[in-house]
DNA sequence: CTTTGTGCAAAGATTTTGCATTGCG
DNA sequence: CGCAATGCAAAATCTTTGCACAAAG
């Protein structure tokens, strides 16, 4: 949904990632630019290897070690908040896109996006509670996709 | 706070385990006795290294392998709910204890404990919007405790 | 041109695994 | 005793780093 709008934002944020590389007086490259792009399409649901591999597939020529430091840069930026392992899979957010939170299914790995606004509201509430200054946060509910769910009963009542 | 029923939920959680594993025919040994009791008096908050020397400090001799092996049983038994990794420490979630979420400090990495019905009854409103079927969650709100927020206001205004 | 970036391969770090031995039940 | 668990060391992963060469500005 609002494709136009994101594509808008994909663009945007490539420029802001482009002057800050700047600004701080690095370069900007090839590898970094479609590094960057590729953190954004995936919604920084990605793997090293996946990364390494799809930008090469677009004549870019790219080791791993290129993805690693230019990660660290980014975090350093504050383009990508943090890093997470989910069983040997890393997630980075993203930082300045809309936020959002996950549904996350153990079972298939499907991913549901949501965003609560009440929640947001609560949120702040308990850091003031306790004189804490947030800068991102995370929310992950895990459990089962409704598919998932129903094959899980059904095997059960087998044991 | 209320130490007291605390302990009584840790000895009770660790006849807990020692039942599931041996329903499974598996074999209540000193390691994993050990492991498990770290790992609930850590709340989960733990480093593999860390856990070791731990364990060895009580004349229990463990090795990495063992601790690394008992942390898949607990997974599957359900007793730790997920593993992630921040920065390569390593968080286990201890599945039955009070449910908490974490307020954690990105400097000094200070974790402060909080739970919030308010924020439990949406979540299950959502989940029942996108017909998920939650076993648990995890809200992590990253950013600054109060102490290191001072001293980087202090340090950005030199720069 | 100068300085930073890149790839490669080696080094580190973390986690898993095969195998001989130990020990719970 | 028998089967599972353990420790060790080797292997498999994942990530970082040193260095020589390439390329951005």
């Amino acid at each position: 949904m609002r494709k136009t709008r994101n594509r808008i934002t994909k663009k945007r944020l490539l420029e802001e990632f482009k002057r800050a590389i700047k600004n701080k007086g690095l370069k900007f490259t090839p590898q970094r630019e479609s590094i960057f792009k590729e953190i954004i399409s995936t919604r920084g649901h990605f793997e090293i290897e996946d990364m390494v591999h799809k930008i090469r597939k677009k004549n870019i020529p790219v080791s791993r070690a290129t993805v690693y430091r230019t990660l660290n840069i980014m975090k350093e930026l504050g383009f990508v908040e943090e890093v997470i392992k989910i069983n040997n899979k890393t997630i980075y957010e993203i930082s300045v896109k809309e936020h959002h939170d996950h549904l996350i299914c153990t079972s298939c790995g499907k991913i549901i996006e949501f965003h609560s606004e009440d929640i947001e509201e609560i949120q702040d509430k308990i850091c003031s509670e306790h004189k804490f200054h947030p800068k991102f946060h995370r929310l992950e509910i895990f459990g089962l996709c409704d598919k998932c769910y129903k094959r899980s009963v059904r095997n059960n009542s087998k044991s």
